[in-house]
DNA sequence: CAGATCGCTTGACATTTGTCAATCGTGCCT
DNA sequence: AGGCACGATTGACAAATGTCAAGCGATCTG
């Protein structure tokens, strides 16, 4: 793995803390990757070889069952992903593909495992990611079991201008598809929740939302830290 | 905390592998409670100052939001809850009450996190155990938007039927309404599914089912490895 | 530039799921 | 025994969500 890429990835919380030659014994096996849109990094059930880490472009993880399909997670640059089965050593259950031109680190699990059982900071360091990604999906659940689609949109479209910075208008950095599959509905429903938000003043205009009255988008969604804070 | 509940304690995967005098760190500030029936054990939110472990009954995992309340999980003993929240050091991220009378010994954070720096084998099982648990919620989220409530109630049934021996005729071991809840429906719709299901061959008295014709039940349930496996 | 492709939107309709109210049955208490 | 409380069930209805088909509009491509 080139030198030049060290930076960002020291950079994660996974790694920014642990000793020299820990790092370095990670990066030696690693090796970075491009690749094209629509690539489909891992089927779920094979054997997960590698922790991956996604330095540019978007990866979406998703899921199948009997035809049907659903978006569990989008990652964006620079983080890891499916860091639980590496460390559990198990099959992959989430299927993970390209969405657009993907820049990708590999680290064979083997070596995540070794430097996992030498370097204890390393070892809190994982245990910290894993907890985080374990509330995370927590946080999802709760989302989909306890709230409406045209809830957990608007709940979506707070985050997401949190996430921004916090402007009445931001993009919604995805397609529409996608995000549908990713809120539990189709795209057909989303097209209706859009519309069924404008009294709240939510305006669409292709990938990009405006949200004229603020707070009756809050009164709405209700949004509460332990669904919807980036962490709590 | 005595002595006599240490041997079912030390068993649990978690702690099995761990140096004698790790344990005894845990264990010196390890108290055990009982517990009558529905008593509130944890409210969300609040800081998670005891890793808790579950020695006899049942405990609920539920989460609220705008007035409305599921259940996330039933645990059973002997095993352990709100990991994630004790190595993070967060707020909890759902509540958790009593079903029947329970026995429950609570193990204080600190001390967790502590024999966790010291102790790398401990290390290594918490994040086996936290790995797991993130495989298991992700299986619970492909359960529920991948399929229909009655596909996850008949797959809910093999699951149950397997992990109760196999046999043609089991036990629900709860009430319908928290395995209503579980499943993520109403009760009303749960005592439809379950005469849904009639057709392939499941009976239902009380909390006894009998499953007459599995192998069609199967066909319809198209049960998964990495959804419905116990671990995979 | 024309045609094709693709994602988004819209309407009509079907299915699923939830809500409300009433009833039934069981266990428990007095 | 009577009656009460509670969970399960059922039916009628309403709301939410999905499906199918058509059309629109932007972008890509030959």
């Amino acid at each position: 793995m080139p030198e030049s890429l060290h930076p960002d990835v020291r950079a994660l919380p996974l790694f920014s803390q642990i000793a020299e030659d820990s790092f370095q014994a990670l990066m030696r096996g690693a090796y970075v990757q491009n690749f094209p849109p629509h690539v489909e990094l891992i089927v779920e059930g094979e054997t997960s070889d590698f922790l991956h880490i996604l330095l540019s472009g978007t990866v979406e993880l998703f899921a199948r069952w009997n035809r049907r399909e659903t978006t569990m997670a989008l990652v964006r640059p620079v983080s890891t992903f499916i860091l639980a089965a590496t460390v559990k050593d198990a099959p992959y259950l989430m299927s993970a593909r390209t969405v657009d031109k993907c820049r990708i680190a590999m680290i064979p699990s083997q070596d995540v495992r070794e430097v996992f059982d030498q370097d204890a900071v390393f070892a809190r360091a994982v245990v910290t990611e894993l907890a985080q990604c374990y509330r995370a999906v927590i946080r999802a659940q709760k989302d989909l079991k306890l709230r409406s689609s045209l809830e957990r949109l608007a709940n979506f479209l707070l985050r997401r201008q949190r996430g921004c910075g916090g402007a009445a208008e931001f993009e919604l950095g995805m397609e529409k598809r996608k995000l549908a599959h990713l809120l539990g509905m189709t795209p057909e429903n989303l097209s209706r929740a859009f519309r069924a938000l404008a009294p709240y003043g939510v305006r669409v205009e292709g990938e990009r939302i405006a949200i004229d009255d603020q707070p009756a988008l809050v009164r709405f969604a209700k949004p509460d830290p332990l669904i919807d804070a980036p962490d709590a």
